[in-house]
DNA sequence: GATTGTGAAAGCGTTCACAGCC
DNA sequence: GGCTGTGAACGCTTTCACAATC
């Protein structure tokens, strides 16, 4: 009675798992049915025992001898992630940054069309960026009701991300996507993810820093980087 | 003789520097010279033993029974990351991302100032974003060498990429952060990070979809959540 | 012969718990 | 008494290596 109906699939593996997404649906469109975990190892940068691993926690969906139906396994991993139905999204913070993640048609093409952009300061409102109109932002709970979103992205600066964040939240969002550059409080049951691009440019120049004792050799063969 | 010139920082413990340091940066302005390592573990969402193990590897900065400095503890963590002097960047791509990218002043003003933006698309090229004049791409190995750029942001579409990626290594490029939705493929010796922000939300949406089998409690107590 | 699926081993990262120092 | 620094324990992730299967 207590079999578990879905297994749990760990952190890990879930952060691939898009990538594999992606790849297959190039292979799609290309037309090839059927490739090995060799071949997604080397077009995702990761090694074949991880690919394997990882397509095992989603159940035994390839063939010995043979390898995985691309068709079959682009369903398999949509169902896992719930992609089987669009999830709109709000994104909160008309600026710069929330302009360009509005007007960047990935998000839509991927099944997470924004539905409504928000910011506080009256001047944005009613401008239309990408398509959509901005709101002001006591309109959220209502859109977020009626539209039935659960996922919003937070892009305003970051000396308003807080109160934004609560407002999400009490609006009913309860999962939040944060590119502002501060760590927001949430209630537990509401999932935050963050995207810092400042500090993926302190890694890379740490990295740099450590160049000049490095090995100097230039090396010249090719390596795919997930 | 052999001993080493600097320790090797854990990658996690890398990727939490940029907040430490974002923290105490905020914490400066406050006034706030002092703190420990329970303070920090709160405002940065992880808790006290991670924040000490990850000041451990910089060295023994602290002050057993009284906490950190917080200048002292800043300087050091921008010398281990590099910090001590700007890194110019270019922006290859100027789409809406890239516009977004450069228009964003979160680089300029953590030092990372943008230099130049490049765009193979000879319509773009003279127009001006966010204070930066964008180039046609056959510019970019003039500017990364007569400017000493070693970081690039990659912010083409996900077709375009991998030839961008090829020129700006050819250019000399030596890290490059890739917000195209693909795996693009480098000379070992070039690091790449990658910002993915679809993948981000399809995590998200796998969580959500779970909601519905899961405990259905509201928790109102709040976390931090980095 | 090819390739998957998976136990077991190895490697990392996190957390515990407490000695050491202020 | 308070707080750091760190060995040791624990848990998660990756990799290995091979039996199972086509």
């Amino acid at each position: 009675m207590t079999d578990s109906p879905r297994r749990r699939i760990p952190e890990a593996t879930l952060s691939r798992l898009p990538i594999y997404l992606r790849i297959l649906g190039e292979l799609s469109d290309e037309g090839t049915t059927q490739l090995s975990s060799d071949q997604m190892a080397a077009l995702a940068g990761v090694n074949a025992a991880k690919v394997r691993k990882d397509l095992s926690y989603l159940g035994t969906y390839g063939t010995r001898g043979v390898g995985y139906d691309v068709a079959f396994l682009t369903y398999q991993i949509q169902r896992e992630l719930g992609l089987t139905h669009e999830w709109p999204i709000v994104v909160v913070g008309a600026g710069n940054l929330g302009q360009a993640l509005s007007g960047y048609g990935g998000f839509t093409s991927r099944g997470y069309p924004v539905v409504a952009m928000f910011d506080s300061d009256l001047s944005k409102v009613d401008t239309v960026v990408g398509g959509v109109r901005v709101r002001a932002i006591d309109d959220l709970p209502a859109v977020v009701q009626s539209m039935n979103v659960s996922i919003g992205v937070l892009a305003t600066p970051g000396a308003a991300a807080q109160e934004a964040a609560d407002l999400m939240v009490r609006a009913g969002i309860t999962s939040i996507l944060n590119f502002a550059p501060v760590v927001i409080a949430t209630p537990r049951a509401v999932r935050v993810r963050k995207v810092d691009l400042a500090s993926e440019l302190q890694i890379l120049s740490y990295y740099e820093d450590r160049r000049q004792s490095a090995n100097p050799s230039a090396d010249p063969a090719r390596t795919a980087s997930a």
